[in-house]
RNA sequence: GGCCAGGUAGCUCAGUUGGUACGAGCGUCCGACUGAAAAUCGGAAGGUCGGCGGUUCGAUUCCGCCCCUGGCCA
């Protein structure tokens, strides 16, 4: 073993590269990242907002030990559903996470389909602080007075911001009103161009939209057989609805709509597979930002060699 | 065969008492995105108003015939 390792920078060259699995739900980046791992002697870090917590597993169509087939996966289930997520605190996790693995001489696979999870971990990005108390009190003045009202605030105090950001988009008016008063600096409200933080390799997976779109249509309905709802419910009980983040992951969502009376189980199921689609779009046009990005045909029967290749071409 | 209802955007439907369809929701396409991101929000493209003929300066709106769909009656 090569002990200068430990003394690498994250960015060395002496270190494995990351090898990042990104691209829409459904497309098969879970089943690649298991078939990289074994063959580049690799360990998964999960950059899947959802599937960080613990329960949630049908519903994410989180692997289950049989599938990791023996390849450790790092940052499942770390949360309960009634933490709200922060990617921040995921960022210091998955870094610390990905150094570990590469200071042991293995690669980091990073895989999920969270954007900017994923951003936040290959590249530089800097989080500047929250403060809850701040935080809520914000939101309490944005179902008070509305979007527009706090927005002609951010116009005064950051112009710029304000610009950036519309006027009938009250969640990020409040995160730049908490930032501008909690650091007294403008609040960046634009992405800047990457910086890599990280040597690394991505590899979108991605396939035809119909064929997709079948997919998940498929994956819904598997995951109603394997007790979706009865997962739904036994979540509830740990407090599933306090969860700020948990209770609006897809699915989930709609099945708390079921148990609440306001939907059937059909309108559930329907709105699931509306709203992963959906998904599937929003996911494309975030990933597709990025042009260091290496698209693959997850339908491909050769996923896994023109993986390998398009990971040694990188490399080399 | 008769009666009734209906045929308007890809879908489900509004609407026009004859004067260029303020159409809506969904879908589609595109975009933004720095501590909830499976979230939050924005934009665009789509219509010979079932067909043919008539009345009219002008018809998706009136008249006639026809076609299609659903229901009821024989």
């Amino acid at each position: 073993m090569d002990t200068s390792r430990e003394h690498a920078a994250p960015g060395d060259h002496r270190l494995p590269p990351v090898v990042a699995v990104v691209g829409p739900t459904a497309a098969g980046k879970s089943a690649l990242s298991v078939a990289l791992a074994h063959a580049l002697g690799g360990e998964v870090v999960n950059a899947d907002s959802m599937q960080l917590y613990q329960g949630m597993d049908i519903g994410t169509a989180k692997l289950t030990p049989e599938e990791r087939q023996g390849v450790p996966h790092h940052l499942l289930d770390i949360w309960p559903v009634t933490m709200p997520a922060s990617v921040a605190e995921y960022q210091r996790l998955a870094r610390a996470a990905v150094d570990d693995i590469r200071a042991r001489g293995r690669v980091p696979l990073l895989v999920g389909g969270s954007g900017l999870y994923v951003r936040a971990v290959l590249d530089q990005f800097d989080f500047p602080g929250t403060d809850p108390k701040l935080r809520a009190r914000l939101e309490e003045e944005l179902a008070r007075v509305g979007p527009e009202a706090l927005h002609a605030r951010l116009r005064a105090v950051d112009p710029a911001a304000a610009a950036k950001i519309l006027p009938t988009n009250g969640r990020r008016i409040v995160r730049a009103l908490e930032v501008i008063e909690l650091t007294g600096r403008p609040f960046v409200a634009t992405l800047p161009a990457p910086r890599p933080y990280y040597d690394a390799v991505q590899i979108g997976v991605d396939m035809a939209t119909d064929l997709l779109d079948e997919r998940v249509a498929v994956r819904v309905d598997r995951m109603w057989q394997a007790g979706f709802v009865d997962e739904v419910r036994e979540l509830v009980g740990r407090g599933l609805r306090d969860g700020r983040t948990a209770s609006r992951a897809l699915g989930y969502q709609q099945v708390l709509r079921f148990l609440d009376g306001e939907w059937t189980e059909e309108q559930a199921y329907r709105e699931t597979i509306r709203a992963t689609r959906r998904f599937v779009r929003r996911q494309r046009s975030w990933f597709r930002r990025d042009p260091r990005i290496v698209w693959l045909d997850g339908a491909a029967d050769d996923l896994v060699a023109a993986a390998l290749r398009a990971i040694e071409t990188a490399r080399g």
